[in-house]
DNA sequence: AATGAATGAGTATTCATTCAT
DNA sequence: TATGAATGAATACTCATTCAT
């Protein structure tokens, strides 16, 4: 509560930080651009944040909570197919913000991948939780292959990203993301 | 042969540059750092290379090369399927490298994707390239929807790198283009 | 108060940015150069002023103040006839320093004149501060080509600058001093 | 003859520098800008001059022989005054180039002066040659004042050519030069 | 807690000068 | 004599981090 009477600068902080370090990367992306998007001093941001990599690994905490969130949603359809083809359509429906800057987790996993400093473990962590997800709804269509294919979905959508975004064309996703819907139909 | 005696200092800078931006990533990677990498001093890079972003125009370029070699070799063997499944070993027997840093062109892209300023144009023209090649193997086999099936094999791919990498799991890898040799074995 | 504790490190830069860049000229003269003579920190410079453009653009406003300064002085003396040659004055009394490094304004406009963007410009105003209140001065002694003496008798100061620099003879400006001093006299 | 086999680099290079250092001022001019301008490889520079240095002395060298061709020119005028005038003329002449780089000697001076080390006093050579020609003429004109006045009609020169360069105005220099010659006029 | 200010270790880039041939 | 290549010292500018209040 002594939280909301500051105004909740932290969450701004990383909210800011997640959508910012998306926008123009890790490495590109200084702390007095987090701080003016968030609407913090600069100079405050260390009551919260001790260092840059503690943004950062606040940015990807953002992103597990919207994933988890998003998770939450979908687990209330009824049947496995629905929910990995509604969370395909979640994808499509994004294709213009990932034409222009990729897959907010993909991007940031692959400038972090080049570091040996753990908080290229923390994506890893949001990774294998979606995986494990998807794995679970490949298991309740009754595929053996249920870790496999969860695997196999998870790269075409990190690819088509990542083709998307530097093909600036958005129409890539939706036309991939349909042939996945198809994908997922034939599947059981 | 003056030339190499002195070295080809400018083609050791290129290769250095491919390397080592693909270790590092663009931004963490200094002109020392390349410099170093092909034994050249910092100063006399800049008799080759004008900026640094000449420098990574480079490496894409080398990276270029390489895949031109590939899919020159690739096209002496008789049959699209054969050719597809030889290009997807050849990325399997990279496994461990992109398990370290990810695919080369990959993460460059999505590093050089942040910015606007043409560079990240250059590895679209090389993506295309081989989407194009894909495309015309599977044109081959007789299939109408040629492009969509080129774009859907470098997503697996791209996708599958970046999670090898994230995961630091070169199986994972192994598993999707065993995967991937089967799907094209499928499609005939 | 705090402010005069911490010194007014903005107007140290700018005030020692003006007599540096009159000693040393602006491309010869290093943002190291300036924060020394302010006893300022190099990398806190850029707290105060981002570009060194901007140092140079204090510094010419410092001068701007000097110069506004001067005039309003002058401005008290009954007529314009005392207020042309108290001007006069004034830079005879500069001939030291005028000897060992020219005028201020008039250097820093010869160095800039060769550049094109803005701060060019920027002395000009001050050059067009002094030849209007010049005018106002021969205009007040019934003289209908005032703009026309005011262009010479800036034109004379300039050039006995130079010269006194060149030839490093600071009587070179008295002579020239007390000629303007005659002429003035001698307008009615 | 040498020379003229060797197509006179040594010559190009010098009038190259005194073209370029007009035009750019000193500081900001490069050898390979002076090499360039004069179609000679930048290595070649330094088999006829040792450092930079020695091309500024080599482009004062070249106004000097310009100043010394034009007095030459000048004395074959039957009058002194005739020949003042011609000299106040020739410098109107040239006002869209004064308003676009300033006086070639004046800014050379200008940022020499800054110095220390023997250059600055190359240019006061030139300008004590032109100043000792002036007041010859002055003092053929009967006039016992003429080295001063000499010295103020060069200082018009010198200031009016600095403040048609600041305000980039090419008329100041025409309606001074009309005034100087009614001046001259008015002497004897 | 809050914040403007301070700091210093980098980093890309420039360029006069020298060298090897 | 000629020249492409080499070199390193310098310089403007950035930014994460810390400090004083």
């Amino acid at each position: 509560m002594t939280n909301s009477v500051r105004g909740g600068k932290r969450e701004r902080l990383a909210a800011a930080a997640a959508r910012v370090l998306h926008e123009q990367g890790v490495e590109k992306t200084t702390l007095a651009d987090i701080a003016h998007a968030a609407d913090v001093p600069v100079g405050n941001v260390y009551y919260y944040f001790k260092t840059k990599d503690q943004l950062v690994e606040a940015a990807i905490g953002e992103h597990g909570r919207a994933l988890r969130g998003l998770l939450d949603r979908l687990d209330e359809l009824p049947e496995p197919q629905r929910r990995l083809k509604a969370l395909v359509r979640g994808w499509v429906d994004q294709r213009e913000v990932a034409a222009r800057y990729g897959c907010p987790t993909g991007t940031l996993a692959s400038e972090l991948d080049k570091r040996a400093d753990g908080l290229d473990q923390a994506v890893g962590v949001l990774m294998r939780e979606l995986l494990d997800w998807m794995e679970r709804q490949f298991a309740a269509l009754g595929r053996e292959d249920a870790r496999e294919l969860a695997v196999a979905l998870l790269s075409s959508y990190q690819g088509i990203s990542l083709i998307t975004n530097t093909l600036r064309d958005p129409e890539l996703m939706k036309a991939e993301g349909d042939r996945l819907e198809r994908w997922i139909d034939a599947l059981s």
